[in-house]
DNA sequence: CCCTTAATAT
DNA sequence: AATATTAAGG
């Protein structure tokens, strides 16, 4: 019953071990074939190319705009050196990791579409491109065919939307125009001119984007995992129509193309994404998936 | 080569 | 249901 719910939350820190505890086994988790899938990263592009124009980093933020300017820092050394000596064959497989590794499927948690969103607002519909995207999120670990399959199914959506968008009523919900598989979606505000083709922004567009602030904090991160592994879990926690806002800080995403050799092993532990097991009582269990933005608070 | 869309698979 | 993957057309 509801009680259930409240002590979960109070009681949600008992549960856990202890961070010195957990930290070795998510390293553990990571390191053997993420830490390849990761660095091996898709696409074939090998030659230092540079095609997309001048994505602006800096992005001043317009005047009038009631959103706190936030600090444009984008460090995060996303370096994990996988340890090979220490694999040891034995245990599972027993060969060397296959390159033909297959990384767990990418959870879009809220703040990740969020980040989606705005990336595609400040890009312009035009430039709103898989590729494009992906390099202004700056979320590594996030690859062009995740961006595109996401995308392509937030247009879907978008155009779902204009469709039923006239004659106001929309009923809030009934209807059948709505899915109840919109539940991503709708968590996060679409900018105007999404719905408006053919009308760019008047001058001056909002959205400076979300700055990442580079929080280097690491201890509360198991914590921020399983918050959003909860969060995934239990959709239902979320505000099903309204925002879902959280004082969750988006991370910041390693110098992609910066190859930076860290020889000896680090304490550093970014942790790019994150694996969980996410268990479900629909038969779907043991699969495992990838959660992006461990995003550190204080 | 990359993007888009539809269909299909997991 | 949510993502990934593939196929075909531009």
């Amino acid at each position: 019953m509801r009680e259930d719910d409240s002590n979960w939350f109070a009681r949600w820190e008992e549960e856990l071990p202890s961070p010195d505890e957990l930290m070795p086994i998510t390293q553990t988790l990571i390191t053997p074939d993420l830490a390849l899938a990761f660095d091996i990263r898709n696409s074939t592009n090998s030659s230092a190319n540079q095609p997309v124009p001048p994505p602006p980093p800096p992005l001043p933020t317009s005047s009038g705009n009631g959103n706190p300017s936030l600090a444009t820092s984008q460090h995060n050394s996303s370096e994990f050196a996988a340890d090979s000596s220490a694999e040891l064959g034995s245990g599972t497989g027993g060969d060397e990791p296959a390159r033909t590794l297959k990384r767990p499927r990418l959870v879009w948690t809220p703040q990740l579409h969020k980040r989606f969103v705005d990336a595609v607002a400040h890009l312009g519909i035009k430039n709103a491109v898989p590729k494009t995207i992906m390099q202004l999120m700056s979320v590594d670990g996030l690859t062009r065919e995740n961006v595109a399959s996401h995308l392509q199914k937030y247009r879907l959506y978008l155009k779902r939307m204009q469709g039923l968008s006239s004659g106001g009523g929309g009923g809030g919900g009934g209807g059948g125009g709505l899915s109840a598989t919109d539940h991503l979606f709708a968590s996060s505000p679409v900018p105007a001119h999404f719905l408006h083709p053919g009308r760019p922004p008047n001058s001056d567009h909002f959205l400076p984007f979300v700055p990442v602030s580079a929080l280097q904090h690491h201890h509360h991160q198991q914590q921020m995992a399983v918050a959003a592994a909860a969060a995934v879990a239990h959709p239902q926690l979320q505000a099903p129509n309204g925002q879902f806002d959280h004082p969750f800080l988006a991370r910041p995403a390693a110098q992609q193309q910066a190859v930076h050799r860290m020889g000896p092993p680090v304490h550093n532990a970014p942790v790019p994404g994150y694996v969980e097991d996410l268990e479900s009582a629909n038969g779907n269990a043991g699969r495992k998936v990838l959660t992006l933005f461990p995003t550190g608070d204080d």
